[in-house]
DNA sequence: GTAATATATGAATGTATGCTCATACATTCA
DNA sequence: TGAATGTATGAGCATACATTCATATATTAC
């Protein structure tokens, strides 16, 4: 019996809610969905380390959740995705609604 | 700074994308999106052991995503909420826009 | 040039997780 | 009752991942 959904999009979709799967990537949108930020304006609101959310941004990065912006000495971060904003947003509604 | 998104809902909304982001559980999820299925179809579909289903279910069904009837032996699953569903399809919407 | 600041990255580590295997439980049928 | 079938669960293992620490890169100021 074959899969209802492909193995290729089985695994960008599994991939895709990874990316939303940890409490401080979850965090780091909840603030990008309010205004951009940069790396230690995000550390100081998710409260972890400005090189764990430089991991964590190098991740978003590659799912394409979030876009870099250097502007000097700093990089200024934005959602790439209104998709994403919306997605995010209707599951949070969903998780309140219990 | 306070996190924009308290603790409690990040790590439930994380916990939520959690639940969703596994290629088996994405292809479980497609498969109940047509209709509901019990343990064994589920494996036949997804191509893992029934075991292995069976562990995946106790996951979602921890999550509320999924909801077991007994009949007979078997149990059956089902979506246990519209919101899941659409959150879904609008997610792989957004991936198969790429 | 050097120093200072902001971010990125690689290695190491502790923890979480998906699967298998063995076993238990639940239900039906003889 | 006992055998067969479908599902659930616990232990163990291999892998993935989030963080920390040390270090590297990039940019600005001096």
């Amino acid at each position: 019996m074959p899969p209802y959904l492909d193995e290729k999009y089985s695994f960008q979709l599994a991939e895709f809610f990874s990316a939303l799967s940890d409490p401080s990537r979850v965090r780091i949108i909840a603030a990008l969905l309010e205004s951009e930020a940069n790396v230690s304006t995000l550390a100081e609101i998710v409260g972890i380390s400005e090189s764990a959310v430089s991991h964590q941004m190098r991740t978003l990065r590659q799912m394409r959740l979030v876009r870099g912006r250097r502007q000097g000495r700093q990089v200024f971060y934005t959602l790439d995705d209104a998709h994403v904003a919306d997605i995010f947003q209707r599951s949070l509604d969903h998780i309140q609604h219990d």
